[in-house]
DNA sequence: GTGAAAGCGCTAACAC
DNA sequence: GTGTTAGCGCTTTCAC
């Protein structure tokens, strides 16, 4: 049938040219075209790029070695337009803020995350949820634009309009530093409540009795558990819980900075304080500074994360130390269990570490 | 036409049930279900939500309200299929490495360029050349797999094989710190010979005659600018250089304490050190330390790049300051240029500000 | 072992 | 102002 053959002809050559258009110039070599060139179907094409077994091996050779030399690459926005399944995580930020990566944390999480992905041929995408789009914009839509397995979700408030939404959608999610007990959510976090009351043991067993908290925001978990570990371990100790003792820095190295000049004028007394992360750690450093008193002799401090700068400030930093990288790593082997084993949710908790440096003086 | 509107419900719920499938439970609303509810056509309906007004404002109106109550969320992979020009950006990064981010300097560039992506509604897409891939999967096959309309290059070595690949591609690109002369791609640094220049002239002025330089990586182009200031500034100077001073740490901390450590055996003479990254200062200062020198009494040093720990350490460093946020923003924003004003390439180039502080003392 | 054809969700001529 | 239709690039039944 010449003229069907003739027809055909006529249509691969619109084809090129609009995929020539469409991509301002970057041709982008279709199946069709390796299959044009291969004289076989496009059916065939995609099962030897796939490496299906039942096409002839000589065949599919042939293909690849076209494919190869056309420099054909696979079109993903097809491929998820067809394929079931995704093979893409997503990880959702609070926020990217041009003051917020001094502690390094979430780069070690994308770190960790990126790297477990590659090991399991997936990819990632990473969302901020940014205050322009934040109103428009859910996480569950945007994973749902994108075609997106699951996600890690990092720096979420416990009040974020979002986050119900989340625990009501079917997306399998792994949290970071949330404890909550939905049925497709997971969790990965250190114990926030024992790493505290060992940071706050360390201080008691220096000899410090009159002990305050630089605590964070009140809409973060973490803040939660770190002051429950806080209060345990006065408790224990049988030392009484002032309430003046427990002021917010909000993980803001400036609030601290000022929270603490405002604790520190109306309670001379203190002698020790332990700072929810070792951004406020910082602040509290310049503050006491400020008001003229040394670190450790008259001020012992304990922070929390264990920064890199933590260990470059003087006196370096007494600290519980995260492994971040290692959280973005479990959490996204967590998320992968989640979305392919149908596994159930599960709450894993990651070792850490007190780190004695020079911050605490014994009394 | 009752038997019509049989069939078509029918199919829809055939729909419906698929959609179900391919996205494990997560039911996907189309424009179909839409049109369906609305009773118009999908046309109508995708004219709708993309506000065309060439639709009656009722039915508009009407369409919104149900594509709200349905939850429908567009599907991108259909959308970019078939769209000729794509909105998102790539963020190319030679590797996210566990012990790479303490400059912050990845996240800085990450943040100022979501920020500008924003303002223009563009999104972001992260990649990394990591080991695992990096032989299977070029920058140019990632951004036409995933439609791409132009990438930031960050951290890319001069001898990188696929840099040359993008070079000769057509896709728009925006090199960081590299300043290559090709039509289509532009580049943003700070003046790197004139900032090493000014920090070298910095240590002359304090009365340093024997003054030595920790490079960078030899693959880097900063490495090679900041070489030419640090010689400009001693021949302006009549200061003999001495090739025996000019040593590497290849930016890395460790690699600089010990590049030190051997410099200063074979140079006890040395008074002054300028280091291409306050990576390296630090690993100087560690350096330093164990051969039991004190900065600045013993050895000056000026670092560069401004990274949070610098101000943090003692005494603190002397430093170059460069902000990568607005380099982030401003790569993207001639990225965008680029791509859409088919304007000419440029090459930006940014402030920077030495910033003094205790690490240098007057001879 | 291979091909024809349908269809994923969407947009864009073009017709009415 | 609205509907019909074709098609983006790919995968996947189902025939042969």
């Amino acid at each position: 049938m010449p003229l069907v053959s003739g027809e055909k002809k006529h249509c691969v050559i619109k084809c090129r040219k609009s995929s020539a258009y469409r991509s301002k110039g970057i041709e982008m070599i279709t199946i069709k075209d390796i299959a044009k060139v291969a004289k076989v179907s496009v059916t065939t094409v995609s099962r030897a790029l796939n490496n299906f077994d039942d096409v002839n091996v000589d065949t599919k050779i042939r293909i690849h070695q076209i494919a190869k030399e056309l420099g054909y690459v696979p079109n993903k926005a097809a491929q998820n337009l067809v394929k079931p399944k995704s093979n893409t995580l997503a990880i959702i930020l609070s926020g990217l803020e041009k003051e917020g990566g001094k502690d390094n944390i979430v780069y070690q999480l994308l770190a960790g995350m990126y790297q477990f992905a590659e090991t399991v041929n997936y990819e990632v995408a990473l969302f901020t949820t940014s205050s322009a789009h934040q109103k428009e914009k859910s996480y569950v839509q945007f994973c749902r634009e994108h075609h997106i397995a699951g996600a890690v979700l990092n720096g979420i408030r416990l009040d974020d309009p979002y986050l119900n939404e989340l625990v009501k959608s079917e997306l399998p999610c792994v949290l970071i530093d949330i404890h909550n007990g939905s049925s497709h959510l997971s969790a990965v976090s250190i114990s926030n409540s024992t790493a505290a009351e060992e940071a706050v043991n360390h201080l008691i067993a220096s000899g410090h009795r009159q002990i305050a908290i630089m605590n964070g925001r009140k809409s973060a978990q973490v803040s939660i558990e770190r002051l429950k570990g806080y209060i345990s371990a006065l408790n224990k100790a049988r030392i009484p819980i002032n309430e003046d003792y427990i002021v917010s820095g909000r993980f803001l190295e400036d609030e601290a900075y000022k929270a603490f000049i405002s604790l520190y004028k109306r309670h001379p007394e203190i002698t020790a304080i332990f700072c929810a992360s070792d951004m406020m750690a910082i602040g509290v450093y310049k503050a006491a500074k400020s008001l003229g008193l040394k670190i450790p002799k008259d001020l012992s401090v304990v922070g929390f994360d264990n920064i890199p700068i933590a260990e470059h400030v003087s006196p370096p930093l007494t600290t519980v130390s995260q492994d971040f990288y290692l959280m973005g790593y479990e959490a996204a082997k967590q998320l992968l269990a989640l979305i392919e084993n149908q596994s159930e949710n599960k709450y894993i908790v990651l070792p850490h570490k007190l780190l004695v440096r020079e911050s605490v003086s014994l009394l």
